[in-house]
Parts: C-alpha cells; structure tokens; sequence
DNA sequence: CTACAAGTTGGAGTGCGCTCGAAGTCAAGC
DNA sequence: GCTTGACTTCGAGCGCACTCCAACTTGTAG
C-alpha cells in the first residue's frame, strides 16, 4: 500500500505518517525503487493499534517507548512484561479519567435540568 | 479572597486566573484601592464549573461563549435556552467520547491478556 | 516526449492552553 | 523609612501533536 491508502485506511494524513515515522512511532517502512514509502498490513495493524492509544490520549512519547520496546523485543519476549506494564498503567489512567467524566456528566445534567427548570417557569 | 487564596482552592496558577480574566472566561474581577483582584465566592463557585467543562475537555473558546451569553442574560432569561443548548451538545460529545473510550478499553484489557499469555509460556 | 499527479525531504508554522519573565507597584512588618 | 514579598501589566515562550510549505524527483497517461 502507498501512503495515500494508508492514509485514507487510517484517516490520518500522509504528513502524520511521514511524522510518525521520523519520531520512530512507525519502523522504517519499505520503499520501492523510487524511493516511495510501500506500507505492509502489519504497518496498517499497527496503526491501528496506536490510533486507539492515542484515543485514549496516549502521549506519543509513550507511544514511542512502547515502538521501542517492541523493536527490541522482536526476537525474544525479554520487553514483554515492560510493554505490558505501560499498558497496564495507562488503562489505570483512563479507568480514573472515565471516572471523573462520569462524576462531571452527573453534575452537567443536574445543570441542564435546572436549565430546563428555568424556561418552563417562563414559558 | 486574594489570587493567591482561590488559586490554592481551584488548583489553577495565579497566572491562569489573570489569563481567564483577560480573555473573558471571568468577568472583571474585583480590585482592592491597591489594584488588587479580589474574588468573591460567586467566582470560586463559577471557577468550579468551568473546571468541570475544562476536565470534560470543552474548548476554551465554547466556555468564553457561554461566560458572555451569561453575562448577556444576567437580568433576562433571553440566554437560557443558548446556554442549555451549548451545554447539551458538549453532553453529546463527552457520551460519545466515552463510549470510544470503553471500545478502546477492551481491546486493551485483550491485548493485556494477551501478554499474560505470553509471559506464562515463557515462566 | 510531455504534462501532471503523487510522492520525497527538511524545516518552518499553527492552534491550543497555558506558563513564564521583566519591570514596576503596593502594603504590612521591623 | 526600609525591606520584603505578593501583587500588577504586557508580552514572549513552551510543549504537544500535528500541519504545511518549498523544492525536488518519480511514474503513469495521453
């Protein structure tokens, strides 16, 4: 796949792939002999992946530690537990941020309700 | 209460709190003959609720929006319905937001299994 | 063969939400 | 009266995650 399919597979733009390559979120990606970036499924399933750290609002410089450690880990399972751990503590972070969105809906809805309160009494 | 006193109570920087007066997010405050802020608990209690919009991630720029459409309407209803309006789309977008995040959520808790998995093969 | 779209690089620019620094003022304590 | 420290204003700077630009090369279609 060229850059514009993974783009459009992703939803992010060929500038951001290009970037995450530079920051080493993406390993070096083939090229054909024009020098053209030739991404792979396993690239698209990676993307994939990261997309949804990043929907959790994974740093990128996490993103980036946990690329690190899959490429060293390639060969061996010697990263598996230290992957596993930075997963682990960002599900932490986001179980905790779910918790106060909950908390805040509540008291968005009691305001809304008072709102709602409020134009019936001028009705 | 003085800058400082309502930055230990919210959790914001004096700074923040001048920046929010500057840019509208809090209506003129209160000066002392020295030229001092002084804030009142109407202001505290306001800080607190655009801190919640704030930790639902509403933009700056929507809850400067809905400081003026409360400004415009402090002796009239005229901005009611506006502000409830406001306040429900950002609801929608923060039920959408945690319903991605639940999604991702689970494909984490798998992934996690997953290096559970892993790490017991290698034990 | 030429035109043109789509790719390449490196580096600069953007928008957001603060955050900080410099230079000056004010008032309470000694 | 003098020092100290919290305040004031204005504007610049920062970290993040892109986003865009300029200049150039490549490969396909007519």
């Amino acid at each position: 796949m060229r850059i514009r399919d993974v783009a459009a597979a992703t939803g992010l733009s060929a500038h951001t792939l290009r970037w995450y390559e530079k920051i080493g979120l993406l390993r070096s990606v083939e090229r054909d002999r024009g020098g053209r970036r030739l991404f792979t499924q396993d690239d698209l399933r990676w993307l994939e992946f990261i997309g949804r750290l990043r929907e959790m609002d994974m740093p990128v410089r996490e993103m980036v530690r946990y690329a690190e450690l899959r490429e060293r880990g390639e060969q061996g399972e010697a990263t598996l537990a230290a992957r596993r751990e930075l997963l682990e503590v960002h599900r932490q972070r986001v179980r905790e941020r779910m918790d106060r969105l909950t908390a805040c809906l509540t008291h968005l809805d009691d305001k809304i309700a008072w709102y709602r309160g409020q134009e019936d009494d001028h009705a």
